[in-house]
DNA sequence: AAGGCGTGGCA
DNA sequence: TTGCCAAGCCT
C-alpha cells in the first residue's frame, strides 16, 4: 500500500467523519444520491436536503414513479437543477434496464447520466468495496499540494495526470476507508485556505509543506470578467397567490417555476395591457441582484395587485401559487427570496 | 475544449 | 461588497 494511503487510513482511524447522514450505509441508492447532492455542494448544505429526499422517496422504485414536479420540488435551492432531471431519469432506466437493482459495475454505473467518472468511482468504493479513484475539490488540492503541483488543477492537462496519481495511490483493501480518508483530509486538515499543517499526518512527505508554497497552490482558476445580464420580472400579486410560468428548456432553470421575465420594460407593460383588462398599478419597484457562476444577473421587479382574474388572459401560461405554497415548489432559489422580500 | 449550469459560506 | 469556489457532469 502507498505511504499516502496508510497514512491517511490511519489518520481516519481517529479523525475522518463518521456520522453524517449517507455513511454507515452501503445501500447504493443512499450513496448515490449523497454523491449527486455533493457535487459542487458542501456538506452542511447537503444534510437536510438529503433527510427530506429520502423521506418521500425511500428507494429507487418510489423516486421513478414520482413526478418530476415534485423531485425538482425537494431540489429547490439546492442548485444545479440536472442534477435531480438526471437522478429521475436514472432512477426510471435503472427501473426498466437494471430490474429495479442498482447496478454493480463501474461501466453500467457511469452510463447513468448524472454519474460521470469521480461519482462511479465513489460509489463503487462506498457501496461495493471495489477500488475506483475519486477526484474531486478535496482530493485535487490535496494530491496538488503534496506533489507540488503548481498549475491549476482543472487544466484538463493537469487533470489527466492527477487521475493518474489517483489511480497509482489507490490501496486494494479499504478503498472505502481511504476513499472517506482523503475527502475527510481535504475537507478538515489540507484546506483551502489556513491549512492546518501541524495536524497533518503527511506533512513530511509533502512538497508543498516543504517549500512554503501551500499558499499558492491549490492555483486559482485563470479568471475572467463575468457578463452583466439585465431583465425584468413581473410580479402578479391577486389576492397573496403569485402568478408564476414555468422556465423553457433552453436556459438557466430550465423546467422550474419562475416570475414572467421581460427583455426590458416596454415588453412588460405590453403584457400587462394585453393581458389584463386595464392598466394595472405597480405598486412596487426595485432590483434585485443574483450571481452565477458564470455571469451577474440584475433584476428589476414590478410588483403589481390585481383585484379579480376575471379578465385576466393568461391563464393557461402558468399557474397561481399561494404564498404558502411557494416554499415547496420548484422555484430557483433567488426568486424565491424576491417574492418573499416584496411581499413581506 | 471550453463554457453552461446554482447556491451559500467565507475571507 | 466582491471574488472565489465547494463530494462535477454534460455538450
Amino acid at each position: 500500500m502507498s505511504l499516502l494511503a496508510k497514512k491517511l487510513i490511519q489518520w481516519h482511524e481517529s479523525h475522518g467523519r463518521k456520522n453524517l447522514p449517507w455513511q454507515k450505509t452501503s445501500d447504493p441508492y443512499h450513496i448515490w444520491l449523497s454523491e449527486v447532492m455533493l457535487q459542487q455542494t458542501q456538506v452542511a448544505t447537503v444534510i437536510p436536503y438529503f433527510k427530506k429526499f429520502l423521506k418521500q422517496f425511500p428507494d429507487i422504485r418510489s423516486l421513478a414513479h414520482a413526478r418530476q414536479d415534485d423531485v425538482m420540488g425537494l431540489w429547490s435551492g439546492l442548485g444545479y437543477y440536472s442534477r435531480a432531471r438526471n437522478l429521475y431519469d436514472a432512477a426510471n432506466i435503472i427501473l426498466t434496464k437494471h430490474k429495479g437493482v442498482f447496478p454493480k459495475t463501474f461501466e453500467e454505473i457511469i452510463q447513468l447520466p448524472g454519474i460521470g467518472r469521480s461519482t462511479a468511482g465513489a460509489i463503487c468504493a462506498f457501496s461495493y468495496k471495489q477500488s475506483y479513484p475519486i477526484l474531486d475539490g478535496n482530493v485535487k488540492r490535496v494530491l496538488c499540494r503534496i506533489f507540488a503541483i503548481k498549475e491549476w488543477a482543472g487544466k484538463p492537462e493537469v487533470e489527466k495526470k492527477l487521475w493518474a496519481i489517483a489511480e497509482e495511490n489507490l490501496p486494494k483493501s479499504d478503498v472505502d476507508i481511504y476513499t472517506q480518508a482523503i475527502m475527510d483530509h481535504g475537507a478538515l486538515i489540507c484546506r483551502r485556505a489556513a491549512p492546518l499543517c501541524h495536524e497533518c499526518p503527511l506533512s513530511k512527505n509533502c512538497k508543498s509543506h516543504d517549500n512554503n508554497w501551500t499558499k499558492e497552490i491549490p492555483a486559482k482558476k485563470p479568471g475572467k470578467i463575468l457578463p452583466l445580464k439585465r431583465l425584468n420580472v413581473l410580479m402578479l400579486d391577486n389576492n397573496k397567490s403569485i402568478f408564476l410560468m414555468k422556465r423553457n428548456e433552453k436556459a438557466v432553470w430550465k423546467g422550474l417555476w419562475s416570475l414572467p421575465e421581460f427583455a426590458n420594460e416596454k415588453a412588460l407593460s405590453d403584457w400587462m395591457l394585453n393581458k389584463l383588462d386595464k392598466k394595472s398599478l405597480v405598486v412596487k419597484k426595485g432590483k434585485s441582484n443574483a450571481n452565477f457562476s458564470h455571469y451577474k444577473l440584475e433584476m428589476t421587479y414590478h410588483y403589481v395587485t390585481i383585484k379579480s382574474l376575471k379578465n385576466f388572459k393568461a391563464m393557461h401560461e402558468g399557474l397561481w401559487l399561494d404564498t404558502n405554497e411557494l416554499q415547496a415548489a420548484a422555484i430557483p432559489s433567488p426568486i424565491k427570496k424576491l417574492i418573499n422580500n416584496v411581499m413581506r
